[in-house]
DNA sequence: ATTTATCTACGAAAAAAATCGTAGATAAAT
DNA sequence: ATTTATCTACGATTTTTTTCGTAGATAAAT
């Protein structure tokens, strides 16, 4: 079984687990830059240090490891993407739907387009379920 | 249409909507109390002036309306649960399934203990997105 | 060989959020 | 009529999160 998460990231260490996941190994620079990518325009820059400082705070709290090795180090994230998603979606539903988590679906499911093939892999997963009953 | 939120609560207020919404009308002392009441032992108490004060922001930001006819004031939400629940729904796939809302409804249709009702209910809305192409 | 750029570490400031204490007013209880 | 309880307002403190500046070390560029 999958260990338990019992660390929750603050939503500036979510955004940079984010990147951590999507790119793999990365360095502080680098994560800075996609940072600011992202908010290119909406929000003022974030400073060098400032994401420098939550990476190490990251690594002191278990989110993330780092190869010393070298004079720039090299982060990786150390708690898995699904299990970070499993974690917070929990949570979430809890506080913002009340526990409905269907209640939450359907409404995913009526506000976003889907696709076809969305549709069919949520229509088998389904199928699925109901075959375990 | 239904007016968009751009008024986002902090998590001690959207607990605090949470009660409004269940409960309807609410003084702060009911609230204090089903707050801690909800927390019992987990965390400490939170005292009725902390409750106050929340109640007394969310009113200033237009999350909360209140009675002020008699002595003892009665809030009330301002936003609906369904809108503000699409406004968190939005945020939170961005943030933590970076804009996958599919793939979190799968999560959460492998991870919670679904009825065949709801099942039914889904498959249903399903169909009729399906029939609208 | 010097200068310039780039790192980390770390303290500390700034900003955001949550908590509480006290004062003064009103209502309820005795 | 007094005392006791309860309410709001509001400033202030505490806690959490985010941001940044500076110092010292190493690497890169000139």
């Amino acid at each position: 079984m999958s260990k338990k998460i019992n660390i929750k990231p603050t939503e500036a260490e979510l955004e940079i687990l984010q990147i951590l996941w999507e790119h793999g190994e990365s360095t502080v620079r680098y994560v800075n830059e996609l940072l600011n990518k992202r908010r290119r325009g909406r929000q003022k820059e974030i400073g060098y240090t400032t994401t420098l400082k939550l990476m190490q705070l990251m690594h002191e709290k278990g989110l993330a490891s780092r190869n010393e090795e070298k004079r720039t180090h090299i982060y990786t994230a150390k708690v898995r993407e699904n299990e970070m998603q499993k974690a917070l979606l929990d949570k979430f539903v809890d506080k913002t739907f009340r526990g409905a988590a269907m209640k939450m679906v359907m409404q995913t499911l009526g506000n976003h387009k889907t696709s076809q093939k969305e549709l069919d892999e949520i229509k088998a997963l389904i199928a699925t379920i109901e075959n375990k009953k």
